[in-house]
DNA sequence: GGTTTACTTGAACGATCGTTCAAGCGATAA
DNA sequence: TTATCGCTTGAACGATCGTTCAAGTAAACC
């Protein structure tokens, strides 16, 4: 075992993160984790079996930093702060502010049963961890008893993803800010009925 | 000219849509436009011409849709439409709710220099048709006196793009409509103040 | 009629893709 | 010592990628 398992997930994870799954090349993760196809394959099976742990993992330490927010003393304000740091990054981790999972969204059809079913999976896995988020936030005050959670929950993660979109399009960090406290505004707005 | 040019770019649309620029192949667009390479070629110089000319026809198209909003008596109404009919089409156009443009910029860095920069300005576009909207709600009274055009502009576009890669994964129109509503009750509420 | 121009055809090119495989290495177990 | 196992190596495979090109067609212009 000449390569370390953590290791490797972790340097596989900044490229696909980077490149996305189609277009990181075999021979770019060769070069990236200093490993000859061979014993990638004798590892992970294919790449998209690479793909797959790569996902897990990072959909493992999204829901750590969401479990974080949820047992703050502060929800709201650790919320605030979690998508601050999420979408306002320096520029040489640019690529980091567009989230892994939604990325490899746009390219599901492009990858395999396995990995796809990796990756929505993940994505149920960030929806309840919103939910939490906001279960908390109602318990500490900082959110109307009345807030419908699931509904929240959803459009929470929602603006999550349209800002990381957002974000890596945006220059100016003061604009991206200014959209971030919209969105708490408007968690603590108001919510639509269920009859029109 | 044995090709109708429109033809081809609406067929070409099409596929673009669905699969996206790097995972669709020449083949499959030879196959798509029933044409020989060298036709195409001779046209569109490379496939990259040809996704240019693709997205500009995508923009322009977007931009009559906006114009209409901003022109129909109640632009609130109106856009509430149009998020309608782009988040909630039938099954098999489901492909329709990813914004072409949004799914570009995930794969921002595989498309050369020439379409990326068609995709950028197309955006650009977009985010002004917005804006027209927004104006045109102040105009005729449906949206208040004060509220910040350009933040509003871009944070309506940026829901339109968080709404599409949500949509595109909801299977209950039910939820996605509610997601519209709010969409619609934030518009018309606060906007976040200059200074902290 | 001759030339030019824009378009069309389909075989073929070199590059790159994900993957395989025979061979070898080093640690563990019998 | 021998056998087994997980891991490693690097050359090589077949498939597919975007693109080129010689040759042909049909309309337009002189």
């Amino acid at each position: 075992m000449k390569y370390d398992h953590d290791e490797i997930i972790e340097k596989a994870t900044t490229l696909f993160w980077q490149r996305g799954f189609q277009a990181a090349g075999m021979r770019d993760i060769q070069q990236a984790l200093d490993m000859r196809p061979g014993s990638i394959y004798a590892r992970f099976q294919s790449k998209e079996g690479l793909f797959k742990l790569v996902v897990e993992h990072y959909a493992d330490n999204s829901a750590k930093r969401l479990k974080q927010v949820t047992e703050a003393q502060s929800p709201l304000d650790a919320l605030y702060h979690f998508f601050e740091t999420a979408l306002t990054g320096p520029d040489e981790q640019r690529y980091m502010r567009q989230c892994l999972l939604v990325k490899s969204i746009a390219e599901l059809e492009l990858i395999g049963d396995i990995a796809k079913k990796a990756v929505l999976e993940s994505m149920q896995t960030l929806k309840a961890g919103f939910r939490n988020i906001i279960e908390a936030c109602i318990e500490k005050g900082e959110l109307p008893e009345h807030t419908p959670t699931s509904t929240a929950a959803e459009w929470l993660q929602n603006q999550f993803v349209g800002l990381r979109a957002f974000a890596l399009l945006q220059d100016d960090n003061q604009t991206t800010i200014k959209m971030i406290d919209k969105v708490i505004i408007d968690l603590k707005g108001q919510w639509p009925q269920k009859t029109h």
